[in-house]
DNA sequence: AGCGTCGCCATTTTT
DNA sequence: TGGCGACGCT
């Protein structure tokens, strides 16, 4: 047998043996699993089980090595071996099995040389998860994490080469905003001619561009452009400031780590010879700066997967570039592409309607998701009167779909707006769904968290300037706005952090009036940060409520509003807690720096049974049995300013794609006639997307692309008539039985009193405690044995409900 | 310092 | 329509 032969054969058997431990994959998910080596571009549908080919993909590469990517054969290998494995992959058995997973292993990848990355904190964790799950301990070594988090670890560790301190505090982008207003006031810039939000996209693309304050700054002489110039300037001042307080923000986290591994070629020889195997997850939504990283990080090896779908590609606001999925394979020569395509969550008519949707982009590297499922319900669509039927007709859906035997929480309603939750709400209150919205205030927004990780900012980080302005005088401590001005002002003029200003204020005449209180306020930071040598971090979190008298304000005044504040402070410590249980060595700074690097979309739960809301942005990912798209107008999605902009056009395309394929058995498609949008009421039309909806695929065709007849701010149509037909003609089915009109014939509702036993389709029996009278409808009260006592609007709760 | 009023504004937002 | 920020009054 001739060398080369005796290779062929042993990489079969080997390939063989490997392959036969992912046989529950379908073949394009194996090929994936089995390609180790290389660049490799994972073009990834919607539910076609990426996550399942991330992880066996990485059991393989440790396992394996690269076995199943290569025709070498080890030089130590035997006749006697390759018969062996010829033989063990005809038919198996366990004892065998340690013989042929070390014949087969080719340099098996330690943990710690893999790492993948994600975008959420959610992604990672899950991935993290499921990697113990299939590996156990080992998986534990294995880098899984966001682009920002690896970034900052990295960070951590080398900063001090670029001239920081290690100890950088993270700032959000609310901090980034509230720093652009400081500097714009000082800087005198009127704020509405260059407000804060689009400056700092502009400052953050300029960092995706690695342009620096200066280069900027340059740009804009060039151009002649005064209001570019002002924005540098702007640029530069923030970034000064930011370096002064030994802060970074979101973009200089990537931003620094490039230029780190650019500067510092021992530091990137390090980690390039560190990962064997880099893996990207949801690579369509990579700027450029992680474009960079990327391929920086991978190029020890060239061991670069990344996985991702150009057509859920929806963050192009936010600098993601489509360009750098599709043309990865220019980026890297000798890519494989490899394409899911079988979909496991969606039935066909879901499918197919959103492929025919999709397929209306040119921007893309073309795909056809299909499934074996089935073609299971068509999708409904539903023409509503307003926003309020819309709603009605949702909540009513929803109600029904409980009544015979669902749960709540296979319900999401997504939208293009977060305003659109708002009568939503409404509705679902009235009909009593239980329901939860996404993505509106989040817990690490609201002004009571901020405050108390302000302190413990300002603990870890006295220089931390932005931060201790928010909070010297949170609860307030005597300490006004002036104050803090000429404080400010002096710490700028002599180039020291804040807290020193304070820390001196009695020698400084400007600001003798409020020293005492100031330095009973340094005291207390100081007192506070030695504590921490000894306390434990939930116990100093304790003292820290208990010496800054947050809590205690709030008591003080004691509003609802108070309450559920106090409660936010004390929710902290349960994230403390948490931290301190997972972490092997907590530290306050650990803590910040995951904290920072939280949001809390991280925590969807579905312990308790609800109904979801969010927007179809937040819904990426994510997968419900039944799903309502409401909203479905031109103008409101695809939105105006998309309109007559093909780029723009493709990307909300893009998101009605996603919106589409978060289905997994029932997708609705809501619009309405007309909308009342920022107070004034319009006629709408259906959105264009619906039209490119094949009809076969729907239960009912589309209403006719027609404007509802204009309204001069009045009501449409007075006193709860329907509408004249003859304008707007009744789509065939899904009649507008459910809401707003024609009052119900009193005595249908009279009968309802206090004390009359009930049963309800979703809550089951239940007695009518209390009613309240409301113009045409009433609010009761009804105790239902199983799900307690709940708040209903009758008219709406009747639909469901009959007397005992 | 703290509250009330007026006027403006308004997609989407993984970190 | 509603939420937020700026400003002005007490």
């Amino acid at each position: 047998m001739t060398e080369t032969e005796f290779q062929k054969r042993f990489a079969a058997a080997r390939k063989k043996i490997i392959a036969g431990d992912f046989s529950h994959l379908n073949d394009m998910q194996l090929k994936a699993v089995l390609a180790t080596e290389g660049p490799l571009l994972l073009l990834a549908g919607a539910g076609s089980g990426k996550t399942t080919v991330l992880i066996n993909r990485t059991v393989n590469i440790l396992r394996y090595g690269r076995g199943s990517d290569t025709t070498e054969a080890p030089e130590t290998a035997t006749e006697d071996d390759l018969l062996f494995l010829e033989r063990y992959a005809k038919s198996p058995t366990e004892e065998e099995r340690e013989r042929a997973i070390s014949l087969c292993a080719v340099e098996p990848a330690e943990p710690w040389r893999v790492i993948a990355i994600t975008f959420t904190n959610k992604a990672a964790d899950e991935l993290k998860n499921r990697l113990e799950r299939a590996l156990g301990e080992s998986a534990r070594d294995i880098w899984a994490a966001t682009f920002h988090s690896a970034c900052v670890r990295i960070l951590r560790r080398y900063i001090d080469r670029l001239g920081y301190d290690a100890s950088f505090t993270i700032y959000d982008s609310a901090d980034s905003q509230a720093l652009i207003k400081r500097i714009l006031k000082d800087l005198a810039l009127d704020d509405k001619t260059y407000p804060p939000r689009s400056i700092l996209t502009q400052i953050s693309r300029a960092k995706d561009d690695m342009l620096s304050p200066e280069d900027f700054y340059d740009e804009a002489e060039k151009n002649y452009d005064i209001r570019k110039k002002n924005i540098a300037r702007v640029y530069m001042e923030y970034d000064a400031r930011l370096r002064a307080a030994n802060a970074v923000d979101f973009d200089d986290i990537l931003l620094l780590t490039v230029r780190l591994f650019m500067q510092h070629a021992d530091v990137r020889d390090y980690y390039q010879r560190k990962f064997r195997y880099v893996l990207v997850d949801e690579y369509q939504d990579t700027n450029k700066l992680q474009y960079m990283l990327t391929s920086i990080l991978a190029g020890g090896y060239e061991n670069l997967c990344v996985v991702g779908d150009d057509d859920q590609s929806i963050y192009r606001f936010r600098g993601a570039t489509i360009e750098n999925i599709l043309s990865f394979e220019q980026n890297y020569r000798g890519a494989r592409v490899i394409r899911l395509e079988q979909n496991y969550r969606s039935t066909g008519h879901i499918l197919d309607a959103a492929n025919a949707v999709i397929s209306h982009n040119t921007s893309r590297k073309g795909k056809t998701l299909w499934t074996d499922q089935g073609p299971g319900a068509p999708v409904t669509l539903y023409t509503a009167e307003d926003e309020r039927d819309e709603a009605a007709y949702v909540a009513g859906k929803i109600m029904a779909g409980v009544a015979s035997g669902g749960r709540f929480s296979d319900y999401a309603v997504l939208y293009r707006t977060n305003a659109q939750s708002n009568q939503l709400e409404y509705a679902f209150r009235r009909a009593g769904v239980p329901y939860r919205v996404f993505g509106g205030t989040k817990f690490f927004d609201r002004a009571e968290v901020k405050d108390m990780l302000a302190y413990l900012c300002v603990v870890h980080n006295p220089a931390d300037d932005l931060r201790l302005s928010r909070i010297v005088n949170v609860p307030a401590r005597g300490v006004g706005a002036a104050t803090v001005e000429r404080a400010m002002e002096a710490a700028r003029a002599e180039d020291v952090p804040l807290f020193e200003i304070f820390r001196t204020c009695r020698e400084r005449t400007d600001l003798a009036r409020a020293s005492g209180k100031l330095t009973l306020f340094v005291d207390m930071i100081d007192e506070l940060r030695r504590s921490l040598e000894t306390a434990s971090l939930d116990e100093f979190y304790d003292l820290l409520v208990e010496k800054t008298g947050y809590v205690r304000a709030l008591e003080e005044k004691n509003t609802p509003e108070d309450q559920a504040r106090i409660e936010n402070v004390l929710e902290l410590k349960t994230n403390i807690l948490n931290y301190t249980e997972a972490a092997e060595s907590p530290t306050l700074g650990g803590f910040l720096d995951e904290i920072s690097l939280y949001t809390d979309l991280d925590q969807l739960s579905s312990d308790n049974d609800c109904a979801v809301m969010m927007t179809i942005h937040s819904a990426k990912g994510l997968e419900f049995p039944t799903v309502f798209l409401v909203g479905a107008e031109d103008g409101l999605f695809p939105g105006t300013r998309a309109i007559g902009d093909q780029e723009e056009m493709e990307e909300e395309r893009r998101l009605c794609y996603v919106a589409m394929t978060r289905a997994e058995r029932k997708l609705y498609i809501t619009s309405a006639r007309q909308r009342t949008l920022y107070g004034r009421t319009s006629g709408c039309i259906v959105s264009r997307f619906i039209e490119e909806i094949p009809e076969e695929h729907l239960d009912s065709p589309p209403a006719p692309r027609r404007p509802a007849y204009t309204t001069r701010g009045s009501r449409p149509y007075a006193f709860g008539s329907p509408p004249p037909d003859a304008l707007s003609p009744a789509p065939p089915r899904e009649v507008r039985r459910s809401a707003v009109k024609s009052p119900e014939p009193p005595r249908a509702l009279a009968a309802f009193t206090v004390g009359t036993a009930v049963e309800h389709k979703a809550f089951g029996r239940g007695v009518i405690t209390s009613l309240k009278k409301t113009a045409g409808d009433a609010l009761v009260e009804i105790d239902f044995e199983q799900a307690g006592l709940k708040k209903l609007m009758l008219r709406s709760a009747a639909m469901f409900m009959k007397k005992l």
